[in-house]
DNA sequence: TATTGTTATACTCTATAACTATA
DNA sequence: TATAGTTATAGAGTATAACAATA
């Protein structure tokens, strides 16, 4: 049990756990679980994806995503559209308010959280994306039979 | 909208979800949930602590934790003593087949998970580990002042 | 046959706040 | 007064599996 690499993943977790505690007043402020404030955030200057999509960017299994984006349908944040290709599956996109809560809230969650990172110069910035990004290499590596492909639509988080 | 810490907080949210995929498997396998094995693991090789302590290290909130508690104590994992010298307080700690499970799941969470860091070398390890040190310092920084009173005066929409 | 999304069940977690008993 | 933990409530998320429609 001396792995070492315990020693990163409770740094990581500790890290998650500080920044959900940093962000998750803002994010309960608004109204949004933070499964929903998740959807929103993943939807969030896209022009919309399926559910599948959807599932597989957040960790949120199709069963409970149809009760989630029905919260959100229903708050008016998000609309559904079947799609023409594929007549099994829908197109889930932000709705105008929904795009307004996510231009307004969002960046709110942001300008809090950040001001820890206040001290961060551009080198210390950059060490810590070299270290994440070889960090989440090798755990999307593992973690195989997923989606593995990084998406590019979710820059904002 | 161009905080640069934004990527650091997308890769390390990345790096986390895709942990959970990794080890999120066999911690259900276990029959314990996410929440449950979170309080095993924070449990384990320690001589226990208080209820204060357990929510303070899980984001589990007090009125939540009575109910996880005593969900694993039913389950005979983990027991409760009242605290000596203060006489609110509980004392938390594994029982025997807590222990039982923390030395045998958790290894195997671990040992599965481990498996993606095998070309991690000491180096990667130590600067990966002085990277996150300081960013949880930052983190736990900005996130100081909980759990405090939310301020009404900043609501946000 | 396989996949997308729905529905159903049963349970667990969550936020919130009022409550008790100690301190 | 303040703190540790309990209880109550109402809602939301979760795992799981069976199901329909479509591919």
């Amino acid at each position: 049990m001396g792995e070492r690499f315990l020693k990163s993943i409770r740094l990581l977790a500790e890290c998650m756990q500080g920044y959900e505690r940093l962000s998750g007043e803002y994010v309960r402020r608004s109204g949004l679980t933070h499964p929903q404030f998740d959807i929103i955030a993943t939807l969030g200057n896209t022009s919309g994806m399926s559910y599948k999509e959807l599932g597989d960017k957040t960790l949120i299994t199709k069963g409970t995503l149809t009760g989630v984006i029905e919260r959100l349908e229903q708050k008016g944040l998000v609309e559904r559209q079947r799609s023409d290709c594929d007549k099994r599956s829908f197109f889930v996109r932000l709705t105008k308010e929904g795009e307004r809560v996510f231009c307004t809230v969002f960046p709110h969650v942001i300008a809090e959280s950040g001001k820890a990172f206040a001290a961060y110069s551009d080198d210390d910035f950059a060490d810590l994306e070299k270290n994440l990004s070889k960090l989440k290499t090798v755990i999307m590596a593992g973690a195989s039979g997923y989606p593995s492909t990084p998406d590019p639509t979710k820059e904002i988080i």
